[in-house]
DNA sequence: GTCTATATTGCGATAGAC
DNA sequence: GTCTATCGCAATATAGAC
């Protein structure tokens, strides 16, 4: 552990801002969870709204390293597919709160939005490109529509990881299915969008 | 028009609450946008979080409209998926803000999550037995999973409405496309749950 | 049924001791 | 760098006039 007051008070902030928005968290909820005082949060990031975009920085700077790593390989449109259903997973695996500050941002843009926005954007045009792509070569259904078929599969990705919570609540005790959840998806999908009579 | 105070308060809550959730509203500016006094929603609907109670009532009353007649009517499997899609988007259409709250209440339930939870609960159940009841008739897919098939449903159809607003910021002035896309992502699911060599 | 006025609590920020 | 104490303000709720 070894944290000092600034670390622990933004992981206590990655926590509370993410499971109950920012306007609902006091900073003295802050200071208590971070067993600190509340002046630290003035002292450290200026202020509340200073802690809640410092928790967004690092938060989407794991996102970046993880597009980028997609993006340099060489792959075919069906491998870019399947790269990016596992960059999905690897990052919500390894940030189990960046679908929660990614929503808020869609709900209630902060001044933090426009640095998301690109990262998005970049992630859109990464699959709207391998789509483009596959079509060209003819291994994608020619009557395709790109932009949808990009949404349909970010769609089939991320919303197992927003329905979670809710999941929890009705489904018969969801050991950690996540990998075969994103291969069947993916099976669906290239199934889906590729042509068939091969 | 022709609205009393507490209707108009129902309507400004809805509108405030989905944009900036509920601990972002006060009962000032709930007040103003309403064109009335803050002392009124205590009278009305016993406070702040009364008038929050009888919103998300008034929402998802609209949704159990919906699935009921969806449910009742006999229809094929593959009718069946198409008769959600489409409920899906009579739902969000009809009522823009309903995926805030759907979402909100994933995120940070309040005392009302009972009854949303009951609400997806039953569409779970419906497209869960349609997917084995497809399985069994011999048109989808031995090996698929029931469970994933229905997420994988549920998220290329709702993820286009949790995406809407940050869509709006790169995609070329999306029209209203929105049956459109409803149309390209059934065609990719059914295309890849069905048997093919038909 | 709708208003004004106000009681009370909790907020975020900061001054200043150590 | 971390604490205590406190300031000024905005929050929700309510009492009471009309």
């Amino acid at each position: 552990m070894e944290m000092d007051a600034q670390e622990k008070l933004l992981a206590a902030g990655t926590r509370l801002f993410a499971q109950k928005g920012f306007a609902a968290v006091s900073i003295r909820e802050l200071s208590q969870a971070a067993e600190t005082n509340s002046s630290l949060i003035s002292y450290y990031f200026g202020g509340k709204e200073g802690l809640y975009a410092a928790v967004l920085e690092k938060q989407f700077a794991s996102v970046d390293s993880v597009i980028a790593s997609v993006r340099e390989r060489h792959l075919s449109p069906v491998e870019r597919i399947e790269a990016y259903a596992q960059g999905v997973l690897t990052a919500h695996t390894q940030n189990p709160y960046i679908i929660r500050f990614l929503y808020s941002e869609f709900a209630n843009p902060t001044p933090a939005f426009e640095a998301i926005q690109k990262e998005v954007r970049k992630i859109y045009e990464f699959l709207h490109q391998t789509i483009n792509e596959g079509i060209t070569r003819g291994q994608f259904r020619a009557d395709l529509n790109p932009a949808h078929a990009v949404l349909a599969i970010a769609g089939m990705m991320n919303f197992y990881f927003i329905s979670r919570p809710l999941r929890r609540y009705f489904l018969p005790a969801e050991g950690e299915h996540d990998a075969q959840y994103f291969e069947d998806a993916l099976k669906i999908y290239l199934n889906g969008v590729t042509k068939h009579g091969d």
